[in-house]
Order: structure tokens, then C-alpha cells, then sequence
DNA sequence: TTGTAGGCGTTATCAC
DNA sequence: GTGATAACGCCTACAA
């Protein structure tokens, strides 16, 4: 009734072989309708549960994937969780999750220990201090599927799934000037990681698609929080010629952004336009709902689990897919001039 | 080089035993300082890494633990998991996530699923839908220690960590008097929790204390969603004597609440106050800063592991641990007059 | 249809 | 100090 029963406790129960109540809980076709009827029944009382751990020894599959983020506290990661999750559990998988808390040090560390947990695959976002690739290398070469999801790194046989960062740059710029804006600011992240090199660059070629003449002065690399967007605009806004209007890599430097026009008297939207990155939940709870590019999260997790399964299921070949979604313009408020 | 290496290659490529590798690796005492060190190196160049599967199934500890909860890209769950993986982690445990969508039937089979996967222990906030309890005795049973954190049910043996809820309605109400509102209503949930049921009670108590009579046509039971907040909001305000404040035991209603009373053209804070709970990251970013009730979940979730770690420690005796947390009132805008 | 035996990668208990 | 062997719980040829 209690404890930990095993095939072993069923088969001295019913006086067969460990062997033959395996093959009843298994459907094995070579096993008589009673004797199956019997091993499952007693399996029931006796509360049997398979030790997957003793299955995965075997099989060398653990059926855990693990994951890895930076935070999982921050909503982009846990929809992408969540997402992924939801994909892979009705499948037998679990998720077991990492924090790197952007250290690479911590990020090695994870890897590790996924690996030696014998995980069937890793999804991963890397951290925005990681430098090296040869830990990427080494999951590659125990053959386990790694694939990057959001923030990729360069590495020969890992598959990523992005959304596509320029063009969403793009679509959130020319928005702007749609608006009637002209003097654009872009307040950017750390170009060691492409994502904010790539949203940069579709806002550089917005500009120059509409002639409008692009400003240095106008870009700033900074971190992303609130603060950040406080002290961007106070150097902005110093400027000769001011700007009209900020697109934003992070949700959160667009908010600070905004708090301190408004502290300026700055009056959105009608003189001034903002759009952020990301879509976390506050933006749309805000008085003036912040417009924002929505990365569809749990979009992006499910297509991340799809290509590890992909992986798994072709284990002979090497694939090494690029999946890039269409990013969705949330066009609210705070850059919607009547 | 690459691939999965075992004990058994190093052995090979030492000629000496498995045995004796496994020693050298796990720092035995009896054994020359030459081979260990030997055996270090060879490990190292051909990129041994444990399986821990392995040493799972012998020892009969996975070092993995299950964490269960409705929704893991709700913030509050989010940043409790985030507690447990930094508590756990540094001590060579892994954290598998399952959703239950607050669905009875997933929650049952994802204990079940755990328990096949060999888990630690699970550390779980029970849905809102769950009324069975002989899924959690299963886990009992089986000698796998369980730890309710913030949504409990009433089973012995069961350690929980939780707030102080009934403290915290009592809180939060007595706040929204001493702004000198009188006429407070109180939006709640479903009473087959406790942590609702208690947040009610402190609620009335409060009220008592303070010579308000307590009308029971100020508390409405809802869902916990924006629209239950417009809903709740229209129906109150149609009472003979709408109410001056609302405390709410979910920071969605209260938003709800806010906007429709914004639309009916309701001041606030001057005329109305509202407080929340939750804390929820949006809270704090509204033009009008929403008050609220932090649940500290980091703090939760390092708690649950804590309590986790001695019931692992203390196997031989069977401990129930109660945990009650001091909930942290969050005095903002929408509550405060001047 | 059922039993026997070996192995998945480790560690622990004996020997030597 | 090191080697041989059994055991963790399960599955699966191979035999019977």
C-alpha cells in the first residue's frame, strides 16, 4: 500500500517473474488477457509507480529537457516557459529550469549540471555577459540538442528561434513617423548581443527608408531598467534639437522614459511619441498604455520545444534550424496622435 | 573526446577498474595520491561528467524536487520558484516546474508524474478547483515530503508556508479606515481557500474593532480578473449607499475596480480608495500607484525549500511544519489622502 | 505464454 | 591501495 513498490514486490505477490509483470504494465502482446489482468490490478493496490529513473538508465533517455534564463521571475521567460512547457508535457517531458542570473560563470555552471542530470535536450536564452561558446560546444558534443531561443550566439549546430529583431525595429519606427514624428531616439542595449544590434538596425534603415537623415546623438546604449530610461532623457532632451519621439529596446527604460518627460511637462502623445520592447503586462495597465512590440513569449517557447523535438526525432542528422517569427506592433496610447 | 564517457573508459584507457576511478574521483581516502591525480586528468581530457541517473538510482535520491503551480507565468508563482531554484540550487538540486492550470485533474497527474520521476519532494500551491486530498496522501505515503506554499489544504502531515492572510486583510483594512473611510467593501474570492476566506476575516474584524458595522452586501465573491473588477464596481455603486473604499484580495480586480470607477467619474483617492493584493509588478507603475499587499513570494519560495531541506534531513521523524510570513502592506497613491 | 540473464553507470562491501 | 562483485529498478533478447 506504502513505500516504494517495485515490479519485483508485484511478481513475489503473485508468484511470477519480475519479467512478466513488466511486460503486462508494458501491453506487451505476448501475455496472457488473465495474467495482465491480474499484474494490473495488484499493481493498483499495491499503489506500483514506475521509477523512471531505472527507465532512463536503461533507455539513456531521461525525458527532462532543461531550460535556462537569465530570471525566470521576468515575464518574457516565464511565458516562454510556460510555453514550452505546455508543449512538452503531454509528450512525457519535464522542464527543469536554470537561472543564470546573467552571469556566464552561473551559465556554464547550469550546463553542467543539466548535463550530467542527463537531460534529453537544453533551451536556452544566453546571458548577456557570456563571452565564451566552447560550453556550448561541449553539449553539442555529448549530442545532446541545444537550441537558443530570443538571444542567440553564434554556434555551429544550434538551432534558434528569434523573432525577427529588424524588422520589428522597422515596423516600431516607421510607425513613428507615421505619427508625424521625425526626430526619432533610440535607446538600445548592449550590441554584444544581437538582438539589440538588430532592432537598432531596422530602426537606422526605417529613417533612411523615409528620408529621414539618421543622428547619432539620437542612439543611446544603456542598461534596462527605469533609471535608465530617466537619465536618457534628460540627456535627450538637452540636445540642440531635441527628439519627438523614442523607440525603446526595453519595456521598462520606455517607462522611465515616459515619467520623466511627464516630469518635464512633456506632453504625450501629442508632442512626443514612445514605443518600448517586450510587451510585460504593465504597459497595458498603464494610464497612457505604453505601445510596445509584443515577442509572443509562449509562442516562442512552443516553437523552441517543436524544434528540440524536431531534433530528437532526427537524432541521426545534424539540423541546425533558424526559426524567426514575425514580431506584433501593440500600437497603444503613447504613440497614437488624434 | 566527445560522446558520453563512463568510469568504464577511463578504467580502459587507465587499466585499472571502474572502482578505482570511482574513488579517485569521489576523493576516497584510500588511494594514492598518483592515481588519483591520474585519474583527474584522464577525466578531465576525455570530458567525463557524472551520471548522476545513475547514482540516482543507487542511492534512491534524484536530487531533483517538483515544484507545482497553477500558472508559472503568473509574477507571484514566477518569483516564488525563483526563491526555491536559488535556495536549492546551491545544494545540488534541480527544480522541475508543472502547471496545473488550475485544473484538479492536471494537478493529480502531475504529482503522479513527479512521484514516477523520483522526485525529493514537491513543493506545490494547490489549485482552485482541487477538492480531493487523496492524491497528496499518495505523496505521503510514498515517505516524499510535501510542502504547501500560499494556497493550502488541510492535510496532516503537509508542511505549509504561508502569509499571514487573515493579519493582512486586517491590515489593509484598518489602513483604509485611518484615511477615514467607513464605507468599505471588500472583493473576494472563492472561500474554498483559505487564503481568501482569512483575508475576509480580517477584513470584518477590522471593521469591528473600529465600531464599523459590517454589511454584508459590501462583499462580493469574484473571479480574479480586470473584468470581475468592472462587474463588482457597477453593482456596488447601484447600492442604496455605495461604498467610500474597496479592498481587494487580487490586484486585477482592484484594476478593474480603478478603471471603472474612473469611467463613473469617481475620484480617486480623494473620494474613493482602493488597495489590492498581490503586489503585482504593474501595481507600482500606474499613474496612480496602486496600494497593495506584498506577499514577498522570493521570500515564500526560499522558505518552502528551507522547510523542504529539514524535512529531508529530519527523514526518521515526521515533522508538520506551519510557516506563517508577515505580509508587507504597500501604502500608494490610490489609497492615500492628502 | 513465461522464465532466465544481462546490462544501463555508479558506489559500497568484501577480499586481496 | 586496488580489484571483483553485487545492487539500485527496469527492459529485452534468448530460452524453454
Amino acid at each position: 500500500m506504502n513505500e516504494k513498490t517495485t515490479i519485483y514486490d508485484i511478481a513475489k505477490a503473485l508468484n511470477v517473474t519480475a519479467a512478466t509483470v513488466s511486460r503486462a504494465l508494458n501491453n506487451n502482446p505476448k501475455i496472457s488477457a488473465a495474467t495482465r489482468k491480474l499484474v494490473m490490478e495488484t499493481a493498483a493496490k499495491m499503489n506500483y509507480k514506475q521509477n523512471k529513473l531505472a527507465l532512463a538508465l536503461k533507455s539513456g533517455k531521461s525525458n527532462n529537457v532543461g531550460v535556462v534564463v537569465p530570471y525566470i521571475d521576468r515575464n518574457f521567460f516565464s511565458a516562454i516557459i510556460r510555453g514550452i512547457e505546455e508543449e512538452l508535457y503531454p509528450l512525457g517531458y519535464h522542464v527543469i529550469i536554470c537561472q543564470t542570473h546573467e552571469q556566464e560563470s552561473a551559465e556554464i555552471d547550469n550546463i553542467n549540471a543539466l548535463l550530467n542530470a542527463q537531460v534529453d535536450g537544453i533551451l536556452m536564452s544566453v546571458s548577456k555577459l557570456s563571452t565564451q561558446t566552447s560550453h556550448f560546444e561541449h553539449v553539442l558534443n555529448k549530442n545532446v540538442p541545444l537550441v537558443f531561443f530570443d538571444r542567440k550566439k553564434d554556434v555551429k549546430g544550434v538551432s534558434t528561434v528569434t523573432i525577427d529583431d529588424y524588422q520589428a525595429g522597422y515596423n516600431a519606427t516607421k510607425h513613428l513617423i507615421e505619427q508625424g514624428c521625425s526626430k526619432i531616439a533610440h535607446l538600445s542595449g548592449d550590441w554584444a548581443l544581437e538582438i539589440y544590434k538588430n532592432r537598432y538596425k531596422g530602426y537606422k534603415q526605417a529613417l533612411l527608408d523615409n528620408g529621414i537623415t539618421f543622428n547619432k546623438d539620437y542612439v543611446i546604449k544603456t542598461k534596462s531598467d527605469i533609471k535608465a530610461g530617466h537619465k536618457s532623457v534628460e540627456k535627450l532632451m538637452t540636445l540642440e534639437t531635441p527628439p519627438d519621439a523614442i523607440f525603446s529596446s526595453s519595456d521598462y527604460v520606455a517607462l522611465g522614459a515616459i515619467q520623466q518627460l511627464k516630469k518635464m511637462g512633456v506632453k504625450i502623445p501629442d508632442d512626443f511619441c514612445v514605443i518600448g520592447f517586450s510587451n510585460e503586462p504593465f504597459t497595458k495597465f498603464m494610464e497612457l498604455s505604453m505601445s510596445t512590440v509584443d515577442q509572443l513569449p509562449v509562442e516562442m517557447g512552443k516553437m523552441s520545444a517543436k524544434v528540440f523535438l524536431e531534433q530528437v526525432k532526427e537524432s541521426n542528422v545534424k539540423i541546425e534550424k533558424k526559426v524567426v517569427l514575425a514580431p506584433n506592433l501593440k500600437i497603444r496610447a503613447t504613440s497614437t496622435k488624434k
